[in-house]
DNA sequence: ATTTATTCGGAATGATAATTCCAAATTGAC
DNA sequence: GTCAATTTGGAATTATCATTCCGAATAAAT
């Protein structure tokens, strides 16, 4: 019978999301790919299609885990205003420790795509409905255990975090002082006060 | 003596600057400056250097516009909080209003070009420092004025300010409900009551 | 009108893009 | 060990990329 993959598909998948995350799409060759996954060209379109449908698979990727890295962070969070600050450190850590201050990718392609790519706009808008219910969520929990008193405009507070979070992914990619970073991002989080 | 330009070299210059802020540095091919700008390629590298000159002439235009437009709307301005309110309405509105939704060519351009190009990691950040300048006066002067009370963390709120904006930039790339996205800047701007 | 510096359009160049294709190598089943 | 299905590496293809180059057109100065 055939003879089987000789690699790991998975694997494979995830360097070639750091590859459009770092260098984003336009600027990902198919050389660049077959460079850095160590695969053959000819298997990589038998695997993945061509270079838009691995991008999507990339980004998917991303967006799966991000998402569920972010729930089971929040879970784990025992005072909303507290565990909001620290995401958002991790954010900012996350983007001063890489080297190549990748940043977000959903950021990234938002910019690059989401007004030439319908799907992907329809990803980006679906990831943003998610973050936000997530988020508001998270709200409702200190609300109701009594964090913060009670009449706060909790959905727009969500909302507000989300464009916070598009904010600081991008300007942490050319500016990484994280006091200022923090300090400003709690004045934001004072609203929970 | 010589044949003299046949073509105006500031709209030309404006032209592929709306082509760069549209389509971003990658996607652009000289051919597309060439059919959009109406003059020939050679004219194009005779006038404005190659590619990524040409991107940079453009790119420092957009930015000394905006820099200037801002300032010029700030002073405008009887009231910080409501100045504030209304330049973020006016970043909102100028995208929903823009059917290529080519939001801000500098965030764009962060997300794009920040790790790549030293020199515009440079600019950008001196634009970031020359905007935090510019949002720091202008709520010293709502201070001074008396229009909230002292002893406020100005300069984190006009960072805050700055990661807000580029927030805005990014989503209303794929979403745009200005409702939403005005109620969220409120919440925020309750930081100056 | 002639001269002359310069612009201009477009062909030419050479590099790199994405994708297809095929012969050779490989592997599990018989 | 043979067979058959499939992977694999890399050559081939076709398109597009940025840039250079050159002859023809042009416009001001003489």
């Amino acid at each position: 019978m055939p003879k089987v993959k000789q690699f790991n598909q998975e694997k494979a998948l995830e360097n070639a999301m750091k590859i459009f995350w770092k260098k984003g799409y336009y600027d990902t060759s198919m050389q660049d790919l077959v460079d850095e996954l160590g695969i053959s060209r000819s298997s990589i379109y038998d695997t993945f299609g061509g270079k838009r449908e691995l991008f999507l698979k990339s980004f998917n990727l991303y967006r799966k885990t991000s998402i569920s890295d972010l729930q089971i962070f929040l879970n784990s969070q025992r005072n909303v205003k507290i565990g909001l600050q620290k995401l958002f450190q991790l954010a900012i850590n996350e983007t001063i420790e890489d080297k190549d201050k990748k940043g977000c990718f959903l950021v990234n392609t938002t910019t690059e795509l989401a007004t030439k790519d319908d799907e992907i706009k329809n990803i980006l808008e679906s990831n943003k409905s998610t973050l936000t219910t997530i988020f508001l969520d998270f709200l409702e929990l200190g609300e109701k255990r009594g964090e913060y008193k009670k009449g706060k405009d909790l959905r727009s507070i969500a909302n507000l975090l989300f464009i916070l979070y598009n904010g600081i992914r991008v300007v942490t990619k050319f500016k990484t002082n994280p006091l200022t970073l923090n300090s400003s991002i709690n004045i934001a989080l004072s609203l929970l006060d």
